[in-house]
DNA sequence: TTTATATTTAGCTAAACAACTAAATATTAA
DNA sequence: TTAATATTTAGTTGTTTAGCTAAATATAAA
């Protein structure tokens, strides 16, 4: 039991359309971190980070601290199980979800450092 | 499988703490017309109105109409089962909910003609 | 140290939304 | 028929929220 309050925090968590899709890439990609997701989304960086705190307030997802990256990941409470089963069922074939797997994939083919620096938008990525 | 957009749908239909009470007292009560959860929700009919067909619109609910008044029930389909599940769980103790049952009980120990007479606010229901 | 990178916080704007009242529609009762 | 009841639709208002940019914070690299 969690109450009405907790209830809606963690709904309204999910009802919406990028955080839908931060969730189902976690719930396929075990951990990524802000910049990956940022680079997922294309939404500015710190629309990402607000999303990813709702997120993580609603207690769906955790974070750790590595350097100067912040890495999330699903909270696999008992009690959440069943909510993201039903999301995961839900979004099984979504045309968007499937992008966005195909997109992650490319993106964690490349080491975090350039994903971010290529968000600078500039030709900024010299090889050394 | 539904997608995107018919899984926000649904999310979003009960991430209202009003549209949440109504999902949750279905859940108990089988079917109400909506004087009688207008009675409970304690706002306009207009606005109850708007939360039921929201909630009808999302899949969650199904009505039917008998006379003038209109009965909802949840909609009892397979693939919202999980969903519905785990949010009885969620408030299966929460004090909100647990008021609304009791109150409940009261306003289905009356006939809805009037409940929705009382909703007049007036002292306008005589016995005959 | 200074500079660059990654994330968060603050402040702004536009869109979404929940409530209301009033008016429209439908059904029953007188 | 006319009046009353139940629900829905339309239009208004205040609040919430998702996006943005700019500034603040924290860490790593030079």
């Amino acid at each position: 039991m969690r109450g009405v309050d907790e209830t809606l925090k963690i709904l309204k968590s999910i009802s919406d359309r990028n955080r839908l899709r931060i969730v189902t890439a976690l719930s396929r990609f075990e951990e990524l971190c802000a910049c990956q997701i940022t680079e997922l989304l294309q939404i500015s960086g710190a629309s990402v980070s607000r999303h990813l705190s709702l997120l993580t307030n609603s207690t769906l997802l955790k974070s750790r601290k590595q350097g100067r990256w912040v890495f999330f990941r699903l909270n696999q409470e008992k009690v959440n199980q069943q909510l993201l089963q039903w999301i995961q069922l839900q979004l099984s074939n979504d045309l968007q979800i499937e992008t966005d797997r195909s997109a992650l994939t490319a993106i964690l083919s490349v080491p975090p450092e350039e994903i971010c620096r290529k968000q600078r938008g500039e030709a900024c990525c010299p090889k050394k």
